[in-house]
DNA sequence: AGAAATGATGAGCGATCGCTCATGTTTCCC
DNA sequence: GGGAAACATGAGCGATCGCTCATCATTTCT
């Protein structure tokens, strides 16, 4: 079994210069993904932003997609601690719950939408599984939060519910500028749901 | 002024053999971003699978962007006439509308999802505005539609109503399979809308 | 101190890309 | 028929890409 199985780091960072190293990379990958787009994003260009050598940059990722991978790995890593850390509080309104979701929604782009966006574009189908594979457990985390409130819901099938729940904010979330996706809106979102769900 | 205003076309198509070889062109090009992506879709593999030479496709296309700007053009142009045969019948229940609303947007994507999520790794700044234009002119339709029905409403701002609308079921569309954006599903977008919107 | 890991460097290779242009072929029109 | 206009061809140029590797620098450990 040749197959090194999907390890981004060709070497382990073990010294403290090696990792920043490979956060200055990180940090490079992601400025140029926003600012210029994926097409901008080459190898070289992303070493130079960094501050370190093409060659640095081959010692910790074993190819181009490795960085992306890296990178989209980190955000979901961030994205899912956001997401446990939300409480499900069974005691509480569910249009409360709700708002607390949507916010999880939108604290888990803190640099806007774009960033996904664009992490979005990179031609590599692992990072969409990685990215698809969020969206099914997210999906999972909304299914259990209408689970714990199932007795004052008037709909039948909750993971129907829960899929529209999570597609529906992330599409609000991708299209709308951060300003517009402010207060306002994310009470709107919570109302839309709250209404379609409860019981009168 | 210098600049010519945005013309795809770079030598006016007057022969039908001409018009074939265009035609033949933005076929290819739909098929090989469906089949492998963008970065499949290099200008020489175009021209290859759409069975002209490369000195062809460039007398007609300007650069390679071109070519994807006059294929989302003419999605964009069914699309737009898809819409406007969406009837606006105020005499008919909301829910209705709806449902011919979501299943417009359903036609939109006759070839399922993955031809608007390819042409969106386009990395021209034009083309991403083209598809803003377009929802933004989705969104003043559905605000037209929910317009018709004001008195049945309880919501009060008819537009933020109608960005929900129009962007909760994109990201739908967007992440949803064709098997799963069926009947099914759309039924109880339509009413999750519905009930939103409704006084009851 | 000095040997062994570990980390950093960047010139440049091979491949591929978008695109041009000199040339040949077909159609139109008188 | 024949000249002009329209259309088609594809070898290959220049640029850029991802990535390697021989070499040097620094850190760690005894």
């Amino acid at each position: 079994m040749p197959r090194v199985p999907a390890r981004p780091l060709r070497r382990q960072a073990k010294q403290a210069r090696s990792q920043a190293s490979v956060d200055a990379v990180l940090q490079a990958a992601a400025r140029i993904l926003l600012r210029d787009g994926y097409l901008a994003a080459t190898t070289n260009r992303i070493a130079e932003v960094a501050g370190v050598s093409i060659g640095t940059l081959y010692q910790y990722f074993a190819d181009k997609d490795a960085v992306f991978d890296a990178l989209i790995q980190r955000e979901l890593e961030t994205a899912g601690r956001v997401l446990e850390a939300t409480v499900i509080n069974a005691d509480q309104p569910l249009e409360t719950s709700l708002g607390q979701l949507f916010d999880a929604f939108r604290r888990l782009q803190p640099r806007g939408p774009e960033l996904y966006r664009q992490l979005e574009h990179v031609p590599n189908a692992l990072l969409r599984k990685r990215l698809a594979e969020r969206n099914e457990r997210a999906v999972a985390f909304a299914t259990r939060l209408l689970e714990a409130h199932r007795a004052e819901l008037r709909v039948d099938d909750l993971n129907l519910a829960a899929f529209m729940l999570v597609h529906a904010a992330q599409g609000i979330a991708l299209s709308a500028s951060p300003e517009q996706f402010g207060e306002r809106l994310m009470t709107e979102l919570a109302r839309l749901f709250a209404r379609y769900l409860h019981a009168d």
